[in-house]
DNA sequence: GCAAAAGTGTTCACATTACACCCATGG
DNA sequence: CCATGGGTGTAATGTGAACACTTTTGC
């Protein structure tokens, strides 16, 4: 292979280089909840005669004046009336016959939504919340997404404090621990959890206790924005298990 | 903000509503190499007229026919001769106005070669190794690439060890370590260095030593690549500092 | 009073850090 | 013999993992 510097280049060759060829560039959010001690994922029936029957991410078309993040809190506001909710992306796919329509490269997003603050549920009946752990096949290649996404969560929740996104504003340790457990897949030790979430100061206690509860109520707390972004300035604060 | 689920969406819509608009994708490639105790990028000069004299990724758009993956594997292939290196999809940027030839999203990659194992250097006096710690202006938004790439390099080499592809396939524990210390930007004591690296069980002791230095030389190593396939099958390996 | 989960400390193994001296080579 | 970096070990500290009993509530 010989190297040539003639090769085309999009950053150094002229305007009339650009394509002729259709691209479209869509996205696509991989929402997570969190419900029934269940990781979940918010899902939508395809009705491409390719893909009757199975399930699909949420996501659409980029638009012509749009910024590709804009594209993904876009898709993520009309579908759930959620604003103001935690959104990154994670990873493009860009294989060649990955959509029936033509040449779609999709950028993978995930979000955490509390499924309590949508009020979608009732009123939509192609979307549907699913365990995570139920998925086995979905349409196109977002079986994939869903796996690099949870990939991508699993990873950032040992390493900033983004789950609690998913939880009610108020929760018990329990919860919280719950659903580390849940995102996880592993079990862990209650004091040493404990000990761990208090070292990390970003509880507050608000000396309320769970109600109606047919065992012993537990503590609430709510997480501590403030704390955590002054600690954010200094240093990294992570949450490993 | 009302839920409708009549909205746009691609992954349920016919194939007639592919867009109308123009939109181009490419890739751009942060080529990592490292030269006299520094980390370096590979830049080729920018002849857009928007941006003269800055130093631009190397990039290109992607074919019709290709790969998201195949298209960055092509940009570097072409540009250093270089094949089967590491190279890894870190994000996508598709700010409206990144690009003053049209719409153009681009997906950045990352990729770590050993600068000697290419011939290019003199071949091609519009591509230069730069210092990444003398990059201060860049065309395009591929300063923003750039720092993007350089942070997920600086997570990646503590939790996999890519890092030797950027040195000679013999190498002392001193080049490892200032290579350590160049991509993490600290000082590292070298005894810890030498037994956490050694506990490792990743390096090969080739029994020979450091050849024309004006003091007592080195052994050199190799790094043990099967023995980081099978442990890499059990669990991760991870080198923190 | 029984079931169910809350709340709470200590010990041990291991990992990380800090730190100083002698050795081999080239000039 | 001098300058330069190679090579080596130990003690102190911090972190993660394992583990059991008492308390509070609803029924």
């Amino acid at each position: 292979m010989t190297p040539n510097r003639k090769k085309p280049n999009i950053n150094t060759t002229p305007v009339e280089l650009m394509p002729d060829f259709q691209f479209a560039i869509s996205v696509d959010c991989v929402i997570f909840g969190y419900e029934e001690n269940t990781l979940k994922v918010l899902l939508i029936k395809s009705d491409l005669p390719a893909f009757a029957n199975k399930w699909s991410l949420l996501g659409d078309l980029l638009h012509p004046d749009e910024d590709l993040d804009a594209a993904s809190y876009r898709v993520l506001r009309d579908r759930t009336g959620l604003d103001n909710v935690f959104l990154e992306q994670v990873h493009t796919f860009g294989q060649v016959n990955r959509h029936p329509a033509g040449r779609v490269v999709t950028t993978a997003y995930y979000s955490l939504v509390n499924i309590r603050h949508h009020q979608l549920s009732q009123l939509d009946n192609e979307l549907h919340w699913h365990p995570v752990n139920d998925i086995h096949e979905m349409a196109f290649d977002h079986k994939k997404i869903l796996d690099t996404c949870l990939k991508h969560l699993q990873k950032k929740v040992q390493e900033e404090p983004v789950i609690f996104n998913l939880l009610e504003q108020k929760f018990s340790l329990r919860d919280l621990q719950n659903l580390y457990e849940a995102i996880l897949d592993v079990k862990l030790d209650r004091r040493n959890f404990r000990k761990k979430l208090f070292t990390t100061d970003l509880l507050t206690d608000i000396h309320e206790m769970e109600q109606d509860v047919p065992h012993r109520p537990g503590k609430l707390y709510t997480f501590n924005h403030a704390r955590y972004a002054k600690m954010k300035k200094k240093t990294f604060v992570g949450i490993d298990f």
